[in-house]
DNA sequence: CCAAAAGTGTTGGAAGTACACCCATGA
DNA sequence: TCATGGGTGTACTTCCAACACTTTTGG
């Protein structure tokens, strides 16, 4: 008779404006790791498929519904939980956290926006699974516009290249950067402009999803970089 | 307490030159589905880690140890098992099948390579799994030389054109892609000189495996098409 | 008028694509 | 000598990378 335990966990991006990524983190307020930072999971009921089990810690323990969630790997060594074996299905997600607000709820005493170059320690192997999730997002935003659901939905040009400066890590030539994406007409043009802070205020762009999925069923790829 | 179960299976294509692609399938000699083909697989020890389960079950099923195998992505919709709850992590491996002899050995009455555009009803949601898999190799073939796992150790050029074009599906230009593939200095040629069938005999090459992990540290990308 | 960020074009080089002929072998 | 597949070069086009000045706004 078997005994192994499953259960999901979920990285979850987030992005506010020029600063650092941030993943969600909560505290852990049951044994092992009590007290302890962890990415927000638990165990999967008999009855409800792996995706809405993420959806439903995510709700239960931080009180957020990303707007991009996927499968990203699942963790099955033997002893990455110290009580039985535990093998958890990942998941991988993005938010606009100012579209969210963050509320602890059942099994977690708090829930945070952390900067991942700031991060504590973590419960369990925790820390390989966000290195894991941070390179696939690095990877991912390259060749697909997933980009787009860590900012706002009209935003200045300038967010979305600090948004990809951040992420990738590299500073980009800003002239062939607004090319390249123009090229794709996937951005529409709102007849808003955000005058915040100083210099010439930005027009607002809209990510055009509808566009990009019709393109895509045609063969388009989307690549940056 | 939880009632899941655990299991792993294994999509393993192989490659027959000059002829379509293979997948590796099982006759299943157990209900449910008993006398049906499926992948191969089966539950998870307790104590053992999930990429030793599979290399397990594959042996056990079907003597075969694949050259390169890594995760593909986890099943769990709660129904994909007529019985109980079980969820799948699924594994997609490479083999060249001219090294490797099946047979079928335990839980398996019969092991076969079955080519992909004939292949026989399936188990579970392995049509599915299957459809996944061939998805990602056509995907991952285009930016990571695994196709040489495919290939015999030594080669002519035009097997690896055959390889490419029969997974992608479509024509390639013979010089184009062998200027592309010989500009990456990854294939090392030998002094054989292969003289089966009719023809000016094409001379053998090798792919140079610790040479492509040396570059690939230092951020160079392998890309085809 | 100064500071700050937005907006825009041109040019040279590299890489990709299209394309056709000669070569070595066995029958 | 013919049929079969192996081996190679060139010209055109497209894409990418480098690079700097003008515009709009607020203070």
């Amino acid at each position: 008779m078997q005994k192994i335990k499953v259960s999901v966990d979920g990285v979850v991006f987030g992005y506010f404006e020029k600063s650092a990524l941030h993943i969600l983190l909560i505290q852990r307020n049951i044994e092992p790791f009590k007290g302890k930072w962890a990415l927000p999971g638990g165990l999967v009921h008999d009855d409800e498929d792996l995706d809405a089990a993420v959806l439903r810690e995510l709700q239960e323990e931080a009180g957020i519904r990303p707007d991009f969630l996927e499968q990203l790997y699942t963790f099955g060594k033997v002893d990455r939980d110290p009580r039985n074996r535990v093998i958890s299905v990942v998941y991988f997600g993005l938010v606009n956290p100012s579209y969210h607000k963050l509320h602890a709820d059942t099994d977690a005493a708090d829930a945070r926006w952390f900067s991942i170059d700031q991060l504590p320690e973590l419960a369990f192997d925790h820390e390989a699974i966000f290195e894991k999730a941070l390179s696939r997002l690095r990877t991912k935003i390259q060749y697909e516009p997933i980009g787009f659901n860590l900012l706002n939905t009209e935003f200045p040009f300038s967010d979305l290249e600090d948004l990809y400066q951040t992420i990738i890590g590299e500073s980009i030539d800003r002239r062939n950067f607004r090319k390249k994406i123009m090229s794709y007409g996937l951005l529409d043009e709102t007849n808003k402009i955000r005058k915040e802070g100083s210099g010439r205020p930005g027009k607002l762009f809209k990510f055009n999803k509808e566009k990009y999925q019709s393109l895509a069923e045609k063969g388009f790829y989307f690549e940056i970089k």
